[in-house]
DNA sequence: TATTTATTGTTGCAATTGCAACTATAATCA
DNA sequence: TGATTATAGTTGCAATTGCAACAATAAATA
């Protein structure tokens, strides 16, 4: 079918180029410390008795949304969360009274998530561990400057395919 | 107790210090590029057929040992992973009979996990999926210099606490 | 408008994970 | 030595996740 063409672009699809020793480093290192770093923090948080690190996420989300609200899979962009799990975690939220699902007048099929006061204040209560977590395992170990670097290269590994 | 000491070291206990602006961005990019990641190279391997990313990772760390094989809790220190679950991991790749439980002779209580021939073809055939799969999510996003940078800023966050 | 297709969210079920309890062996120590 | 404590690994159970099927509504199209 394209296998003959000679294009370039098309080319791209045989070269199945493989990955530096560098990128691999890079790439093996970058998965270990989030690993570790997700470990200490949970340890920190389940020690302070509170809840894990996803239900800390939504709600920062709908915090910062105040009285709007969220649509679910809006959230489950931001925290990238599948709607599967997404939809029984907003349960489990609901279920103590963190959040709450209102109706949504613009879709409806949809519902928009709402923060309690409940909610806001498990929040305040957390960050303080949660904050503390990150400034021991993360941010203690890099200057500033090292630290925008990081946020920097991070950026570029995040952005869109530019390919078409 | 130790309310009225006055040491430095002890201080530290109430600075309480809250990560900075710089930081909680680093760490936010950290999480949200290892989420991503992980999840374009476990759409590209399940579209492929081939199992979960933890396989290759316990298989590969097998493969280097050859024939001495690791003992259980040394694969967990390498990727990570609690006993509890490592043990199961192990049963469905035995089942796969991807793996070997050999009896341990310097110890009674373990044994010795050796990877066979079809664990080996395995992990050539994950390879070119996997290893494409990181070097167009991550790879060509980064130019080698930026790459041996992150490296080397994830390898301090990594660094063991030098505080006593 | 009627029909088809896509999106939003939920639910059932199977697989995986986390936690606690347990067995078996090793290491420590009185 | 005998008793105690620590380590390696397994298992049961509950909670969470992933997947596929589904219902309800919206958007696109004929």
């Amino acid at each position: 079918m394209w296998l003959h063409l000679q294009l370039p672009t098309v080319n791209l699809l045989f070269m199945k180029k493989s990955p530096s020793k560098t990128t691999i480093q890079a790439w093996v290192l970058l998965h270990r410390v989030h690993r570790k770093l997700l470990e200490q923090v949970g340890l920190s948080l389940k020690k302070n008795e509170l809840p894990p690190l996803d239900w800390y996420d939504v709600l920062l989300e709908l915090h910062r949304e105040g009285d709007t609200g969220l649509r679910q899979y809006e959230i489950g962009e931001r925290i990238l969360l599948n709607k599967h799990n997404l939809s029984r975690l907003i349960d489990r939220l609901e279920k103590q009274h963190l959040v709450r699902r209102d109706a949504c007048e613009e879709d409806g099929r949809g519902n928009r998530i709402k923060i309690t006061e409940e909610g806001e204040e498990l929040l305040k209560k957390i960050w303080p561990v949660y904050g503390q977590s990150i400034e021991k395992e993360f941010g203690e170990k890099l200057t500033k400057n090292e630290c925008s670097e990081l946020s920097h290269l991070l950026e570029k590994v995040l952005d869109q395919d530019e390919s078409a």
